[in-house]
DNA sequence: CGAAAAACCTGGCAGC
DNA sequence: TGCTGCCAGGTTTTTC
């Protein structure tokens, strides 16, 4: 369900909400197991450790803990939910995962399809293990000659080149549908048929749309809510996705919907034209 | 080898 | 009212 925007959204609640009580004094998995899981030894490991901060790095929650790292990915439907002192076992919710109990409440895991994971892993490890992932929206800007240069290498389509992670991160579905409508470029064209100024805007497009969609607090389509069990507003600004048959904004052609890797893709067959 | 497809899951919805 | 098939904000594994 997450894209970058969204998970950036839930790492600055989880920040607001655990300001004062940040002692973890117990972590368990309850319930199905998810992607990866805590062993119990690492749930062991978590007791009475401080949280010192809570990061994002593409579309990973980074728990900063006084010795290791916990790392959360939210799949496609995870969900951290804040839960004040009153919770009590009796209160869990269907594909309720994972808790984190502190003395002034509770942090849940949710995720119904369970695509989402937990791991531990030490702070020498972090380097290592985000190895391969792309640049960061914040260093865009900077490396921009040099992100255009890889994408020019991507054998594929610019809606696959755009979605790889290695390349610049946090571009999913609905993102990279919405970005190439802002480029004005056609999600099928291929990468390397596309002049290096069209590439910088298909990146600067997609760096203005997650900033602006940060703002929004992310887009709810279908069921995402923050860890205020809030909605973002986001997906009132989409210009594409979602849209199939109804008039595009630019221009009142009508938006069509193909599949590419398997995933739906939305474009304005007018505004988007393949050879532009 | 790299690109494409399948796999991992559950829930909701359209259509019969 | 089922039941079936298809679709859904992601990533890894398998296949060709």
């Amino acid at each position: 369900m997450p894209e970058l925007p969204e998970v950036e959204t839930v790492v600055r609640n989880l920040n607001e909400i655990l300001p004062r009580q940040r002692i973890i004094l117990k972590a368990q998995h309850i319930g199905q197991s998810l992607r990866y899981n805590l062993t119990s030894k690492q749930q062991q490991q978590l007791r009475n450790q401080k949280i010192l901060n809570i990061r994002r790095r593409a579309k990973y929650i980074v728990f900063e803990l006084e010795k290791q790292l916990l790392i959360s990915h939210l799949g496609m439907t995870g969900q951290w939910r804040w839960e004040n002192e009153s919770f009590d076992r009796s209160d869990f919710k269907k594909h309720d995962h994972f808790l984190l109990c502190f003395k002034k409440g509770y942090l849940v895991y949710n995720d119904p399809r369970r695509f989402g994971f937990l791991e531990l892993i030490s702070k020498d490890q972090e380097q290592d293990y985000f190895k391969g992932l792309g640049f960061e929206p914040d260093q865009i800007q900077k490396n921009l000659k040099e992100i255009v240069q890889m994408l020019k290498l991507q054998k594929t389509n610019l809606k696959t080149s755009l979605m790889n992670q290695k390349v610049i991160v946090g571009v999913g579905n609905i993102y990279a549908s919405e970005a190439l409508f802002l480029a004005g470029l056609n999600p099928l064209k291929l990468a390397l048929k596309t002049s290096d100024k069209q590439l910088e805007l298909l990146v600067l497009s997609s760096l203005k749309l997650m900033n602006k969609a940060i703002q929004s607090g992310g887009s709810s389509v279908q069921n995402y809510l923050n860890s205020k069990n809030e909605k973002g507003s986001f997906q009132n600004q989409l210009k594409v996705y979602g849209r199939e048959g109804l008039g595009c904004k630019e221009c009142g052609e009508k938006i069509r919907s193909i599949v590419i890797q398997q995933r739906s893709s939305f474009f304005c067959p007018r505004c988007q034209k393949k050879s532009s």
